[in-house]
DNA sequence: TTCTCTACTGTGAACGCTCACAGACGCAGT
DNA sequence: ACTGCGTCTGTGAGCGTTCACAGTAGAGAA
C-alpha cells in the first residue's frame, strides 16, 4: 500500500484535474486560488477538497506568464561579497528578509554581482521582468546599478541611506545621527571629556551622519571640536586600529573613543591595550552596529544597536508597498544603547 | 533625444519581435537561442543582431512552462538557521554556490526550513518542481527532508556525509578521517605523547571520523588509546571550553588536544589559560575547519582547512549532472594542515 | 531526369494558468 | 409580466516559449 514513486518526477496534477475532481470548471478553482471572491461556499469547500487529495500546487511559471508578475524577488549585492558575508549583520538582514518574504510565499533569489560582468548580466536578468523587486545592498551608497533599475522602473529598496539627495529610491535605514548622539551623551555621562572618535567612510551618508551626531552632542555641551581627537576609517578591523594610534599619538590623554562600527572598535582595543591603556578604566570605547563582534571582545563592548530584525522587515514592507503601487518611501529606525563592559 | 523611460516598466521585447526583426520565424530564433544546431550562419548572424538591437531577454517562464524545466536551483537549510548564518564556512559555501551556478546563468533560491510549517511548504514548493534540484545543507546528517526529496525524485545533494549508509544520496564532504589524521601525526611529530581530543557529535559521520582518524593514527604509532582523554562536543565554542576543562581535570599532564572544530578550539583556549596552561609552550592545540574563528584567536590556530570553496563548486557540479541525469554520486575532498601559532 | 539525402526553415499545437466575457439564476422593484 | 441587479459559473482566448512535424532547396547519386 505504499506508493513510493522511486526516482523520475511524476507530472504534477494541474488546475484541470483539480477542477474535474471538484466538478467544477477551472475558472472556479481559478478564483478560489485567488482571493475567492464569487465562488458559492459549497464550490469553494469542493475545490479546497479536491486540492488536498489531489496534492495540487499551482503552476507559478503558468501563472508568470500571464499576469506578468513573477511573484519572486532578488536580493542584490553590488560590493565585494568577502566584507559583507562576513558581517553578521548583513547575515541578519539576509535571514531575515527570506524569512518576511516566506511569510508572503514568495521566494527569494540571492544575486551577487561582484565583477562588471555579473552586474550586466543580473541588470538583464532583473529588467527583463525575472523579479518584481529588488531588495539592494551596497557599500557604495550611490551605486549606479540603483539608478539604472529606477530607471527602468523596477521596484527598489536600499538597504541604508543613499548619497543622492534627490533620488528618489527607497530605503530603509536606522537613525545614524541619534545614535551617535546617544553614544557621545552616554561618554558625557561618565564624566569623559576628551572624546575621540573613528569615523566611518565620510563619502557615505552612514560615516557622516555618525560623525555629525558626534559633533552635535559636544557642541551642546560646550565642548570645543577638537579636530586632532577625528579621525576617519573604512569599518575594517585594520583601520580601527590604525585610527585609535593616530589618536593616541596625537592626543595621549585621551579618555574616550567613539568608534563608528564594532568591527573597528576591536582593532582600537588591540591598539590601546597594546598603548597600556586599561579599557574601561582609563579609556571608554563605544562602538557601533552591535555585531557579534561586540560581544566576542573582551571588554565586551558598549554599542550602539542597528535594529535589523526590524530593518528586514521593513525592507519587505516598503518592496512589496511599492510593487503595489505605492511611491518610494524612506524608513529610519531608532537604534539602541547597548551597554557592555567598556564604558 | 534621452529616453529616460522612468516609471512604468515597459512590456519586454518577445521572441516574435526578434523574429521579424531579423526577419526568420520563431522557430529560426529559438534555435538560435538553444544551441544553434541546424541553423545557417546568415541566418543566426541576423538572429544575434536581432537580439542586440531589441534588448531581447527570453522569458523563463514561458520556457519553463513548456519545458517543464525551472533553470533554476534551491540552497536548502534545514536546520537552526542562527548557528549556520554565523558560521563562516557556511558563508563561503553559500557564496560559492551562488557564483558556481551563476556562471550557468542558474539563480538560486534561499530556502530557509526552519519550523514544521516552512519545512512542509518548502516540500511543497520543490516537489510541485519550482526548482530543478536542490543543494541541502543540514547539520542532522539523517535528515527526513532528504529522504522524502530523494523519493520524490528531486535531485539532490547534500553537503557532509549523510548517517545513512544504504541511502543512496548525493553528497560532497571533507575527508574528515584523513584530516584528523594529519592533525594528529603533526602533534606526535612535535613530540606530544599525551593527546586529548574532543569530538564533534557522534551521531554525524563528521563527529565519528574525526574520532576514528584520531584513534588509528595513535594505534598505527604504538599508542594505546586512552578513553579518558576522550569526550564529546558539539561543535560551539562553549562545549569546546566545557571539554578542555574536563580533559583537564582527568588528565593533568595532558600535553595536546585536538578539538574537532575551530569554534570550541577557542572556548579550549579559554579553559587551557585559565587553567595556567601555556599554548603553545605547555599544551599544543589543533582546530579543525580553518574558519575566521582560528585566525581570530590568539595565539592563531593550527587547524586543518576544508576546502568549501570546492566543496561549493563540487556540489553544483555533482548536482547539475544528476538534473542531467546521471547517478547520485559522492566525492570526498581532500583536506589541509595549515600550522600557525598554537602548535 | 528522378530520387535520396542533408541542411535548413516555417507552422501549428501545447504547456498551465488568468482574464474578460457571456450567460444563468434568484430576488427585488416597477 | 418585464427589467435590473447582484451573485455565481463556464468558456475561449492568449501569455511567450519549445517541440514535432512538414516542407523547401540544393547537392549528389543513380
Amino acid at each position: 500500500m505504499t506508493m513510493s514513486n522511486t526516482g523520475g518526477r511524476r507530472k504534477p496534477p494541474t488546475i484541470h484535474d483539480v477542477a474535474r475532481e471538484a466538478g467544477v470548471s477551472r475558472g472556479t478553482v481559478s478564483r478560489v486560488l485567488n482571493g475567492g471572491h464569487y465562488v458559492s461556499p459549497s464550490a469553494a469547500e469542493a475545490v479546497n477538497s479536491a486540492i488536498r487529495k489531489t496534492g495540487y500546487v499551482v503552476n507559478r511559471h503558468a501563472r508568470s506568464l500571464i499576469t506578468g508578475r513573477s511573484d519572486s524577488i532578488g536580493f542584490l549585492l553590488t560590493e565585494p561579497q568577502e566584507k559583507l558575508f562576513e558581517d553578521p549583520n548583513f547575515n541578519v538582514l539576509l535571514r531575515g528578509c527570506t524569512q518576511a518574504l516566506a511569510s508572503h510565499d514568495i521566494p527569494l533569489l540571492l544575486m551577487l554581482a561582484g565583477t562588471e560582468d555579473e552586474r550586466r548580466r543580473l541588470t538583464r536578468y532583473i529588467t527583463a521582468g525575472h523579479v518584481d523587486g529588488v531588495l539592494l545592498v551596497s557599500s557604495h551608497s550611490a551605486d549606479p546599478v540603483a539608478e539604472e533599475l529606477r530607471e527602468a522602473g523596477v521596484p527598489l529598496v536600499q538597504c541604508g541611506k543613499p548619497m543622492g539627495r534627490g533620488s528618489k529610491v527607497s530605503y530603509v535605514a536606522a537613525d545614524d545621527r541619534d545614535g551617535a548622539r546617544d553614544m557621545v551623551r552616554h561618554l558625557l555621562s561618565l564624566g569623559r571629556r576628551r572624546i575621540g572618535v573613528v569615523t566611518g567612510p565620510l563619502d557615505s551618508p552612514g560615516g557622516v551622519d555618525r560623525l555629525a551626531g558626534y559633533k552635535e552632542v559636544l557642541t551642546e555641551a560646550g565642548i570645543e571640536i577638537d579636530e586632532r581627537l577625528i579621525v576617519s576609517g573604512d569599518y575594517g578591523r585594520a583601520s580601527g586600529q590604525a585610527g585609535a594610534e593616530q589618536l593616541l599619538a596625537r592626543v595621549p590623554d585621551m579618555d574616550a573613543v567613539f568608534v563608528a562600527s564594532d568591527l573597528m572598535a576591536q582593532g582600537a582595543l588591540t591598539a590601546l591595550r597594546r598603548a597600556g591603556r586599561r579599557v574601561p578604566e582609563d579609556v571608554s570605547l563605544g562602538g557601533f552596529d552591535d555585531s557579534a563582534a561586540a560581544t566576542e571582545a573582551t571588554p565586551a563592548l558598549t554599542t550602539i544597536r542597528q535594529p535589523y530584525d526590524r530593518i528586514s522587515n521593513e525592507m519587505v514592507r516598503v518592496l512589496l508597498a511599492q510593487i503595489g503601487g505605492e511611491d518610494p518611501a524612506a524608513v529610519i529606525l531608532p537604534t539602541e544603547l547597548v551597554r557592555r563592559e567598556s564604558t
